[in-house]
DNA sequence: GATAAGATGTTA
DNA sequence: AACATCTTATCA
């Protein structure tokens, strides 16, 4: 299996919050490895309103104008982590978050972080090297068909934004 | 230094 | 529908 590199994270980001969908992600912490298919995605980038890079680079979102393929994690409401993957070319803003893999206890951004085992640590990690102990592999094929796009979750600003995509049917979406 | 809001999940 | 719980950004 091979692991998506940096161009796979290089493009546009509504793109890749697509292409991510049916791909495995994994998550090496000590000797277990984790592997589940990303079922759910959202898209944020330099100007929504609602991403956190969007009234500049301050010292949490400075994270989002680094270069693509590296880890976003940030802690929501003070108790969930929540995961990340930059975007977009380096210097511009972008993340897709995702929100549920294919597994027990990951249907939702906040429990997925829960059961894989990843906080603030991994923030910057570079997820196009194995090494970081979280990574990407292309997995399924999928069809424009099978991709589901709403509005996004959990948000007040730019909550009219079709930027939330999932895997038509399938049992793991969270709010199902 | 104080304050309000927040990319959630669980419980009732 | 309420609440647990605390970092971050924004102001003073």
């Amino acid at each position: 299996m091979s692991v998506l590199g940096r161009d796979f994270y290089a493009r546009d980001t509504l793109e890749v919050a697509r292409s991510l969908l049916g791909c495995k992600l994994r998550r090496k912490n000590g000797g277990e490895i984790f592997s589940g298919i990303i079922v759910e995605t959202e898209a944020y980038t330099g100007d929504d309103p609602a991403c956190h890079a969007y009234r500049g680079c301050t010292p949490r979102s400075s994270t989002l104008f680094k270069q693509p393929g590296i880890a976003y994690v940030y802690l929501v409401y003070g108790m969930y982590y929540c995961l990340n993957f930059v975007t977009e070319k380096q210097g511009a803003a972008g993340a897709v978050l995702i929100r549920a893999v294919e597994a027990k206890n990951a249907n939702g951004p906040g429990k997925l972080c829960r059961e894989l085992e990843i906080d603030k640590t991994l923030n910057e990690a570079d997820v196009t090297d194995k090494k970081s102990g979280l990574w990407v592999e292309k997995e399924l094929s999928l069809t424009p068909g099978d991709i589901v796009t709403t509005t996004r979750i959990g948000i007040k600003k730019a909550a009219d934004y079709p930027w939330r995509f999932y895997i038509r049917g399938n049992a793991f979406v969270s709010r199902a």
